[in-house]
DNA sequence: TCGAACGGTAACAATTCCGTAACACCCCAC
DNA sequence: GTGGGGTGTTACGGAATTGTTACCGTTCGA
């Protein structure tokens, strides 16, 4: 699962590791650059949704990191994270091109929700969640499998999106019903056989073996985003 | 000239007072609400590009003033302004679609390039959008197909308009209906339809097979700039 | 080993949904 | 008033989806 792409440009490795973890935790794809000038590099090449860019740096500092960023005509949100919290600073940064400045020692749940803040802005928030050559994106509601679109029907993206939202777990049929299609609705737990005969033929390397959508005979079924099974 | 029109929200009026002529000297044409419920008036009436808004309010706090607003989709950015600091509070704000959050005793240089840092981002990602051979002028609400005007109604151009700013994003007929329509509008999801099919025979390269706009059956539509699927 | 239960899946039918044409209403300019 | 453009509603037809049924292979227990 994904939140988006940050790149964490920080030289100072505990930091920029328990920063990382905590983002990672997350559900963000986190990059490390230690310093300025592999900043200015990972952002051409990482092509990140949010920088969070400490501004004493080696090599080149953060507002020269900025300044050159925008300078090349890359928009991509800007958070300056830094000691040095004087108001000249702030807003030396902001005038930049930055979007937000939080001082060090800052609050990691405040930090995370404004970068949430900024992604959201940029409409970049996107939650995609991996699974195999697949990855669901509930924003677009669609699902790409190795890069090109997978033609799900309503149904079948639905029950896929609630498997993704329970992995691990079996499933018994009743809930899944209840779940996928209503509470009030009759059918036949039958098809929930056949949605998913369809889902395997759509996202499984081999519907007929199927490693991510597992049977739980006389149960249900189990979604497994590893394809491997858990002891 | 203006650098913008900013609502503040604050009841205090010593605060109001002085805020807003250290605004004004910036430039800045400053409207104030002494009140949520009038924050939440002058927001509809006055159309600002920026509200800063204090939380402790009478009748409404600035919790559901934002909330409000973000719920009737008025995307204006929101600046917070208060005294209450806590990490929770902080999160809560930004949470409720808040774009940042400065707590008092604030510096009143930093306030206005946080202000500066919002409008810049609206004015660096409104200018001229484009998707396949049309581009979109918002300032002079028109839209060029290989550089010869398309005639589209108001309603048709606000769809569009729409849809290019929530590229990529499923977007359900009700959100639309919020969004261009608005909330206390009463029609019916197919004039959406029929609005898309007008829409698409103007910029589609063939309206039988959409690939800006793109149906997403039983939810809606969703617009990919790129005509294909992001990488 | 046999039979019953269960799940996979193909085929079919009914339903739902969307595109679009036709029509009606409203507003405004003249 | 009158005409015309814009906009919402309705209806129809085609297409996609989805639930059901049936048949078959597999699994499991006696």
């Amino acid at each position: 699962m994904s939140e988006g792409r940050l790149l964490l440009v920080e030289d100072e490795p505990a930091l920029a590791r328990g920063l990382s973890d905590t983002l990672r935790a997350q559900g963000f794809d986190v990059h490390i650059a230690a310093d300025g000038q592999r900043g200015l590099d990972m952002a051409a090449t990482v092509k990140p949704d949010l920088i969070l860019l400490d501004i004493m740096l080696p090599k080149v500092n953060g507002f020269d990191v900025c300044r050159t960023l925008r300078g090349q005509g890359i928009d991509v949100p800007i958070v300056m994270l830094t000691a040095k919290g004087q108001e000249e600073d702030v807003i030396l940064g902001l005038n930049l091109g930055a979007d937000d400045y939080i001082t060090k020692p800052f609050r990691t749940g405040e930090l995370i929700a404004r970068a949430k803040a900024l992604l959201r802005r940029r409409g970049t928030d996107r939650a995609v969640q991996r699974f195999g050559d697949c990855e669901i994106d509930m924003a677009a509601r669609r699902v790409l499998r190795n890069g090109a679109p997978v033609d799900l029907t309503a149904r079948e993206f639905a029950l896929l999106a609630y498997f993704a939202s329970r992995p691990g777990r079996a499933l018994a049929r009743d809930t899944i019903l209840n779940a996928v299609w209503g509470a009030a609705v009759f059918v036949t737990p039958r098809s929930i056989d056949r949605c998913v005969a369809t889902l395997r033929s759509k996202v499984e390397p081999d519907a007929h073996n199927p490693i991510y959508i597992q049977t739980i005979r006389e149960i249900g079924y189990r979604f497994e985003p590893t394809g491997s099974i858990p002891s």
